[in-house]
RNA sequence: GGGCCUGUAGCUCAGUUGGUUAGAGCAAACCGCUCAUAACGGUUUGGUCGCAAGUUCGAGUCUUGCCAGGCCUACCA
């Protein structure tokens, strides 16, 4: 038996101080796509998401809910956890960093890191603001309606003094150059590539990474009083999911280094630095790649809690369906850009792209087939060069969508799968099957049978998008469950016709558009 | 204040190392087809490539300045 190549893709934990909404879903639908793609691909896939459950603030939020900060955290990471198999993510784990695994990696890598000297305990001091658990410089600060003192957010701050451990974050500016620059795309997009270069050839400072002022959270090793602040803690997951420590288990020896950590460009600081200097500080390689997404608008309009214009994906989906709503994430942004949601774009690209383009083109050739083949699969015979331009252009097309998917091009796969399908519309109307039932029922056989296989190799290649469309679609052509990899793309998979199909259903409805009274 | 990026058809964007009539998708108009989910195909309309100057035989593509927008970053009068 011959070792699959490993791929291991992670989203960051979700912090529960929030409710899952459309950003949580697009980052980890985007991880879900490069999971199916590498399993399909052949790949022993680890696909991780999970929720981050400590801090401050969720303190704050249990005792205002009335509640154990863990009750608490179990009622939130539950709806992400609900989230996940609604949106009908693959993830092959679910993190929580209250697990006591967590804990056990957590305060592992900071034993190392301080074994190796470069954690040490010091003093801080400096304006801090409970709600966005962060510290402010003096002049950073606003004044607030009352002369009161406030950060750039407008959230309060108080004035804290106290004992901390601080990272040698400062000693990692040539090193963490080395890997932007010698690796290659260590950070992607190359725009992020350039502002997180820029942060850290402007000077790095060390880094705070305990706090004695509350107590959710990991305990420092050896010093109680000392919780974890949220770098060490959150970014661990990452290892904890592969046993760290333990470096000799499977799962370590196999999928360390990460193949990407997916997150959005709000924390790409976290990731593309601390990150990669804590690791190579621990003397564990750093991550083979950083991709930092971008964010959503909602009809133009930035999304914010406060103009109440958050996208709640469950409502999405119930509106338009999971797989129109999965495509139109995937397809409608080049990844990495910022992209805005319109209810018109939504609708557009469910009904062009599809209910008239992809389904119709499968309800056509196969109603053809049912009704006038006996519902027997017509084979392919004599093949003109029409059809073989067609296969030609099938065939080749798996090689040019893998290389759009290990640089996240995800819009750009699926402009190319869509190519295909248009190709198709158009050799299906100029061979017209319909006027060759009289005239050539041979060369009708031949023209759907065809075209049954642009739709078969089409749809093998949209399963990482939309599993459950393409499910169906490859259910109505009988293709075996076991010949659904890529391996199956082009010549080997070929439709050979002769068996029967039962009648075909639309995969893909039009959204109909209510009246707006 | 520094740094980076963007500005091309109504909309979203491509435009390779500067080279001849600037492209695609969507939208719009018209035509064709009737197998299909009122779906599909074809044709057409549509751009002084943000503005100005410069380099060049030749610039959407290079340089400079300006305007507009975005992002990152900065302890300051």
């Amino acid at each position: 038996m011959t070792v699959k190549p490993a791929f291991y893709v992670t989203t960051p934990i979700y912090y529960v101080n929030d409710i899952p909404h459309i950003g949580h879903a697009y980052t980890t639908l985007s991880c879900d796509v490069m999971a199916r793609f590498k399993r399909l691909d052949g790949y022993d896939v680890m696909f991780l998401t999970g929720t981050d459950e400590h801090g401050q603030k969720v303190e704050k939020s249990a005792e205002a809910a009335g509640k154990t900060p863990l009750k608490f955290c179990d009622e939130v990471s539950l709806r992400f956890r609900e989230l996940a198999e609604f949106m009908n993510f693959s993830n092959d784990d679910f993190i929580r960093t209250t697990e006591e695994r967590h804990k056990k990696t957590a305060q592992a890598l900071w034993l190392k890191l301080e074994t190796r000297g470069h954690i040490y305990l010091d003093k801080y001091a400096g304006w801090y603001s409970v709600r966005d658990e962060a510290f402010y410089a003096e002049s950073e600060l606003i004044e607030g309606q009352g002369g009161e003192k406030q950060a750039p957010t407008g959230a309060a701050v108080e004035w804290v003094e106290e004992e901390s451990y601080f990272f040698k974050l400062s000693e990692w500016e040539e090193r963490l150059t080395q890997w932007y620059e010698d690796m290659g795309e260590t950070v992607l997009p190359k725009s992020r590539k350039n502002e997180v270069l820029s942060f850290v050839k402007g000077g790095l400072r060390d880094l705070s990474v305990s706090r004695t002022s509350f107590k959710w959270g990991v305990p420092v090793p050896n010093n109680d009083k000392h919780i974890m602040y949220v770098w060490i803690d959150a970014l661990a997951n990452y290892l904890t999911a592969i046993d760290y420590p333990n470096t000799d288990s499977e799962k370590f020896q196999k999928f360390w280094p990460a193949d990407v950590h997916m997150v959005g460009k709000d924390i790409l600081r976290f990731h593309a630095v601390y990150w990669p200097a804590f690791l190579m500080a621990a003397g564990i390689e750093p991550p083979k790649r950083v991709f930092a997404h971008g964010w959503w608008t909602n009809e133009g309009q930035k999304i914010s809690k406060s103009l109440g214009n958050v996208i709640d994906p469950i409502g999405l989906v119930k509106t338009y369906g999971l797989d129109p709503v999965r495509y139109f994430l995937m397809r409608e942004v080049p990844f990495g850009n910022d992209g805005d949601f319109s209810i018109q774009s939504m609708i557009n690209r469910t009904n062009s792209d599809l209910a008239g383009g992809l389904g119709n083109l499968a309800q056509r050739s196969l109603s053809m087939i049912f009704k006038n083949c006996e519902g027997i699969m017509p084979q392919m015979q004599d093949l003109n060069s029409d059809d073989q331009r067609m296969l030609d252009m099938l065939d080749a097309s798996l090689g040019l969508i893998r290389t759009e998917l290990d640089h996240s091009k995800f819009n750009k796969m699926l402009e190319i799968i869509f190519k295909l399908e248009s190709e198709a519309n158009i050799y299906f109307n100029d061979m017209a099957p319909w006027a060759l039932k009289k005239t050539d029922p041979k060369r009708m056989g031949t023209v759907l049978a065809v075209t049954a296989e642009i739709v078969r190799q089409i749809s093998l290649l949209l399963q990482p998008f939309m599993p459950d469309s393409t499910a169906k679609l490859l259910n109505q052509l009988k293709i075996p469950e076991n010949e659904r990899t890529f391996d199956y793309h082009g010549e080997k998979g070929r439709i050979k016709g002769g068996y029967a199909i039962d009648k075909p259903e639309g995969v893909f409805p039009r959204y109909i558009q209510e009246d707006k009274s």
